[in-house]
DNA sequence: TGGCGATTTGACCATCTGGTAGAAATTGCG
DNA sequence: CGCAATTTCTACCAGATGGTCAAATCGCCA
């Protein structure tokens, strides 16, 4: 019988093993995509034996579904900080700063999110389209405000989100790159944030 | 005996088959990845049997090499056309657009190489260290000179070069989510090429 | 401590996948 | 045309992979 259902509680059996198994799901599918990873190299990093894994999640799929749900909030919830009634320029300026910071913390996350959308986004494309739209739309229209109110540079509002994303997100995705490019004794996203932040205050300078 | 050696020149049948697997193949893996591509998959979309492919290249591994060989060039060519005794602004914005119109031309290649970064680049690592970072550094160094000129404003060029890739492959790589979130009635490419236009004017006025 | 559900396991299966063997068909050239 | 080299196809294989199942073990608490 399935775990976590009905007539029982979660156990703390189910939170620990569930955990690892996301955990360890993370690790696997950010680094060799959703078809090259396997249950057992799952399973293995889990701790876990391949079975004992399926108990606790039905398929492959379903760890995956599971691990993109929790996603997007994650993604999206650096933009909803974004205060229409704050500064502009420091506003967008600190959610640069946020992004990158995930990119930083979160680089996983980052390249399953990545593998996702070079794929098509087949798992994604609803939410992409629904709710990352919607929020999306709502902030660049107060993007517009800004510029039509000459605190900001007037500049296209969706692609100035877009560059945000491709700055901050490159420096996770494309980790080996940067730093195979930059050799050694750098420390790319410290670097990173210094640039970006001079990037942006330029850019968005009226 | 494989194709294309010795006694024997390459023949029209060799060309074609041979284009037509290469082709197919940048197909399949620039979509699935390498691991989560099959070579059945490629035979099909080639209009090649499975045995019939594999006299052409002798394996999986084989196709995607050679691929990936031909990739580097090709990326690396529009910044190798950067060329140091031009005016300094004119060049870095063709540069930009170089770059833009590549990722527009050729999303495939753009993907398939966002994949083999995105897993840890395990087969091109050496050209990334080696190759690139030479070319980057080049260049790097004459992004310094004019910096230090006065005649762009100074930035750390490594980060500037990276922004740049970052910012044109974004629109390649992520053209789901950049269209999901556009929505119907625009051309992403079109409208990124002035955008970029605009951004790096600003960023690299002194 | 006995009992019962929760958890774990080893053995197993059907399918898929990369790759091979060798015969058959085709091609190109003197 | 005649024939050797090239190209293509059918049949097949061994290993990997996602997933199943019944039986064994664990852990909680009445």
């Amino acid at each position: 019988m399935a775990a976590g259902q009905q007539k029982t509680r979660t156990t703390r059996i189910q939170a620990r093993n569930r955990e690892a198994i996301l955990t360890a799901a993370l690790e696997v599918f950010s680094t060799f995509g959703f078809r090259g990873s396997t249950l057992d190299q799952i399973a293995e990093v889990a701790g876990l034996s391949k079975p004992n894994m399926l108990y606790y999640f039905g398929s492959k799929d379903a760890i995956h579904a599971e691990l993109l749900a929790g996603l997007l909030d994650t993604w999206l919830d650096p933009l909803r900080a974004l205060d229409p009634e704050g500064d502009p320029v420091a506003e967008i300026i600190a959610y640069v700063h946020r992004k990158l910071e995930i990119s930083r913390l979160y680089p996983r996350e980052s390249r399953l999110f990545a593998n996702e959308i070079l794929q098509g986004a087949p798992r994604i494309m609803a939410a992409l389209a629904g709710e990352l739209k919607e929020l999306v739309d709502e902030k660049a229209a107060v993007l517009k405000l800004w510029a039509d109110a000459g605190r900001i540079a007037p500049l296209p509002p969706h692609h100035l989100i877009f560059s945000i994303w491709a700055l901050t997100q490159h420096y996770a995705d494309f980790d080996v790159q940067v730093r195979a490019v930059l050799g050694e004794g750098h420390d790319p996203f410290a670097e990173a944030d210094a640039f970006l932040d001079t990037l942006f205050r330029k850019l968005l300078a009226p």
